[in-house]
DNA sequence: CGCGGCTATACATACGTATTCACCGCGCTT
DNA sequence: AAGCGCGGTGAATACGTATGTATAGCCGCG
């Protein structure tokens, strides 16, 4: 019942010709006359076959497998992956599929040494990073792939030193277009809740965007609107009481991730402002759970499929190619009830 | 500087030894001595050696892997994977990390031939097979993975035919626990919002939780009570227009899943019905926008962990022992506003 | 008519590991 | 003292594929 796996052996007596030919018309060498590749062909379909992917690799040395490895912040449980890592992940499998690659899926601590096994092991033959932002801490990491030789691309802004190549979103066109739409439905004074550490580089990039906005409707950034969050639902509920806590007007507020608009949004509700009549708010990053709430979240939305495709082709252009350029993604702003036009 | 990778001989020269014995010292195999061993590991260690996953696995004749299968319903774009089985990626790596095996990811479409692929290609020992329920149209494919002896597990309601292993929630109990819940917070007539259709298996036995509870307090689940819905927003409010349109009184809803509990709420709020006051509301699935609607929905929490780990834990049974038992997970009520007590 | 050049295929081999078998030396038994 | 078992190791080999090199057939041209 369960029958000896067929090899390319098999394929090539029930074809009537040899093995390495086998070989050949399966992986479309041209030398290989067209009725000789039809008779494998069939053949191959007739028993099933599969090329073998252990032998395969280890002949050509390389195992035509991607590594996709998510940096872990929280260190226990951690069902908290970033969704909009996860909403990439449809894309950059079947992008993988594609292109020949199959995708295979880590979790790693920073302290551990991942960077030997992939590439070492021969399991994959470059490394998606997602998680790991600017910080400072993986330099060093980053910088032992470099020598390693060891191909990989990571998700976000490229930040200082450039190791390797890098997908982001436009987070600075993402934040000009929210203040921008925000200040066309006639709002005036801003708040901006979003961190300044550089351990979310991207926000830094956001307020960028908020700030030349500003300017160029001809108005300054005012430091008094802006507030400390980071991407948590509390956070956001914080921001507001601190904004309000130290007197600040304002009649809209920008918040750099969706989670923080949310949680701002709780806050307000729970005062009685209502939304958008008396605060209009814009998130970032377009989560699921934006267009759930009440009332709809507007926010920058992600492409997270051109996201995932693009880290697979730099990705594969690194690795067949040697080096790979980084990629820069539109954003799109959608527009929700919570920025509507009085 | 990208110099050779070591191999077992170069570990071998290195330890003083010969090629087999590293291969046995690193595998654990007890006919190594002691300081043998040791030396073998401080040379491998010194190299930077790692076993290469394709010679060790084409010797072997397997591939210490498995392969993760989700099955999208919807066509296309489909970022739109079921946020459950995305929370239970997390725990299913780091089982299989554990346990020294690989997680391959991989989506496909109901047509297409990938039973063949996974096992046939070696890239994979088993198979977790995650979206597919109990739908009559994928019984001829789990035949066909039987017939080829690919180890399988899938999430989900066993159901009729018993092909392979099953994990699944144990959903009867947790409609118990809701409908009870609502009883024991003073609720008399409760809704239940979710479909009978066999293409969500887990619907009616949540449905049936929900009858034994309401029988258990002496009473009969009334069919007026209950209205059609998949699991989507829109459905959710469409059920809540279709009992008011019925003329269908009631002071609590059980939805059978959290996304239509939601678009229930929506539905309610924009009627002017207070909640939980007027209406208490219990979801199912514990989705991450559960906790942060308004009011934040009170929900049967699935054990996203438990489930990966118990997937993993199976599939690897299968594959070791040549068998598996199936496993029903325990769920958790989680309650929050949306059906506190008046 | 013979030879160069070209096409299509076969032959031989290497990839790095795990395992079977044979071997060696030592201590113990009879 | 000779035989035997056994713990520890090495030699040889097979896993299934891809590819460099050799060879057979064939055409055209001088």
């Amino acid at each position: 019942m369960t029958q000896r796996r067929p090899t390319s052996f098999d394929i090539a007596a029930l074809a009537g010709v040899s093995q390495p030919t086998v070989s050949r018309a399966l992986s479309g060498n041209p030398s290989v006359s067209e009725p000789t590749r039809a008779r494998v062909l069939a053949a191959a379909e007739q028993l099933n076959y599969k090329v073998d992917k252990n032998a395969s690799g280890l002949r050509r040395q390389q195992s035509r497998t991607l590594a996709l490895l998510f940096f872990e912040e929280r260190s226990a449980d951690g069902a908290l992956i970033n969704p909009f890592y996860l909403s990439m992940l449809g894309p950059m499998v079947r992008k993988c599929a594609t292109l020949g690659y199959d995708l295979l899926i880590s979790f790693q601590q920073l302290s551990s040494d991942w960077h030997v096994d992939y590439e070492d092991s021969r399991k994959a033959d470059g490394i998606i990073l997602l998680g790991y932002g600017d910080y400072l801490e993986y330099q060093p990491l980053l910088q032992r792939l470099v020598e390693r030789g060891t191909h990989f691309v990571r998700w976000g802004p490229a930040g200082g030193v450039q190791f390797g190549a890098t997908v982001s979103s436009d987070n600075e066109q993402g934040g000009f277009d929210a203040t921008q739409h925000l200040l066309q439905v006639g709002r005036r004074r801003i708040a901006f809740i979003g961190t300044a550490e550089p351990a979310y580089p991207e926000f830094l990039d956001r307020w960028g965007g908020h700030c030349r906005a500003l300017r160029a409707s001809g108005m300054e950034p005012d430091e008094r609107l802006r507030a400390d969050a980071e991407p948590s639902e509390e956070s956001g509920r914080a921001a507001v009481a601190d904004l309000l806590g130290r007197g600040v007007e304002f009649d809209a507020i920008f918040a750099a991730s969706d989670v923080t608009a949310i949680g701002a949004m709780h806050a307000l509700q729970k005062l009685g402002r209502a939304i958008p009549q008396e605060v209009a708010i814009v998130g970032f990053d377009d989560i699921p759970a934006a267009s759930l709430s009440s009332p709809p979240l507007s926010t920058v939305t992600q492409d997270a499929r051109g996201a995932g495709e693009a880290l697979v082709e730099a990705l594969i252009e690194a690795i067949e190619l040697g080096a790979a350029r980084s990629r820069v993604l539109p954003v799109h702003l959608t527009v929700r009830e919570s920025s509507r036009p009085a």
